[in-house]
DNA sequence: ACAAAAGTGTTGTTTCTACACCCATGA
DNA sequence: TCATGGGTGTAGAAACAACACTTTTGT
């Protein structure tokens, strides 16, 4: 009766025990540095075990009552004080044994991360240093390796930075109130990288689209002719939600 | 000493005891009716309270050892038998009080849900039906109120699936090997809506990119002139892997 | 012969792209 | 007056959208 044994053996299966889980929040924040044209992620230096003083995301474990998006907010403000700032859930990274403390635990508990994606203004931001801890902005290019997963949950949330400035107004939440036309630009290829687009063209597309608006302010940065300071106008910028709008 | 004051109310709530979890994993199964040009969505009746004889996604809670991802293949195993299939994570919803299970727990376990999106061929996808339990294909445009926070679910995995279609080959891993050119069209306009391209710009814009290639099969559906039988060659896509390509 | 389904072509318009060029300012 | 950064214009190529049209089949 080959039917009855695999129905027993779906029996043991089904009597595995569920897993246990704590969630961790993880994020990934990033600003631009516009002045060095950088793009460059938050990273925490680790003050405990697993993996005491190796580089990581910032990350918390979630509390009673609190959301997960609670959860992302609350490591943002412990780590950064901002004013303006886009996040957004990333991906759910929770394989068994991504984390060590699950093989040391005989009850097996499982660690689940929620990564975050944020993106903040890299000029407003202020760091908060707490007590001895380690905290840096690194330069995407240039982060060594990091606690846990960590640089799989970066690699994922650089991509999705990506992908986000090309299709969607991120830009704006992260650039002053008003900005020049280059400044967009300069955030655009940074992110991007140098060959997406040449100025002039990109100028031309984002003017047509209608909802960046010319202040008539003009500001001179060194020598040169002085840029006129734009506005994000979101009102202007509805019609466009949702749609397949292409800022590249 | 307001500093001091902060500093205890900071520690209050570090006090706050973490949450313990039990992961669930939901999966929003599509297919595509090609005969009758629906979009389905595949729903079981709850056998168990919570929301006890409501429909809603299939779902699990995740056992010791497995992974998400392994999760979620196991429940899709346990509803249907597929050969083809596309899957890939959705989105973790977490809030608490999503589960009504979380406010008679005494413990305050929550619940929290990973969701994932599949796409299964219909035509080869049969439904294992257990025991006394309802499972059914459901047209999209048809569901009714669903257990948990499951609409909202299936709205996001509708938006992903839409968005998917535009921009990445999924259509060829739930068509057959080899296909018309207006099965093809059909997925797009029954998943898509009516209006997104007319069919003659469709097929040339999709022959122009080179990647689908005719097999010189002819095949007759009923009266009118055979359509060729395309295949889609993986090999010659490759260059296309990761840019911001455009189907529609 | 006719309707139905498949496939091809055409045409006017819009959008890219790669430039060249003009403008306003500081040194 | 020259270098520098800001801003405008344009011509050729490509892509798009809306159709009309031809081809091949079943009935």
């Amino acid at each position: 009766m080959p039917g009855r044994i695999q129905k027993k053996l779906a029996d043991t299966l089904n009597q595995q025990p569920l897993a246990d889980f704590k969630v961790g929040v993880d994020n990934v924040i990033f600003s631009v540095d516009t002045a060095q044209n950088r793009l460059l992620v938050l990273l925490v230096m680790r003050q405990q075990e697993p993996f005491l003083n190796y580089w990581g995301l910032p990350g918390t474990l979630v509390r009673r009552g609190e959301s997960l998006e609670d959860a992302a907010y609350r490591i943002l403000a412990e780590k950064i004080k901002v004013k303006n700032l886009y996040l957004e859930q990333l991906y759910t990274f929770g394989g068994p044994n991504r984390d060590p403390r699950e093989a040391s635990d005989s009850y097996g508990v499982r660690y689940l991360s929620v990564s975050y994606f944020a993106l903040v203004r890299f000029e407003e931001a202020q760091l908060i240093a707490d007590k001895v801890a380690g905290i840096a902005w690194y330069p995407v290019k240039r982060v060594p390796q990091l606690a846990f997963d960590h640089n799989e949950i970066l690699a994922y949330g650089h991509r999705r930075l990506k992908n986000k400035l090309e299709y969607s107004p991120v830009a704006f939440e992260v650039l002053p109130e008003t900005f020049t036309l280059n400044d967009l630009y300069q955030l655009y290829t940074t992110v991007l990288g140098e060959n997406f687009s040449d100025y002039s063209n990109f100028r031309a597309r984002l003017l047509k689209l209608g909802f960046l608006c010319d202040t008539g302010i003009k500001v001179s940065r060194g020598a040169g002719r002085p840029a006129s300071l734009y506005r994000f106008d979101a009102e202007a910028f509805a019609p466009f939600k949702d749609k397949p709008l292409v800022f590249i």
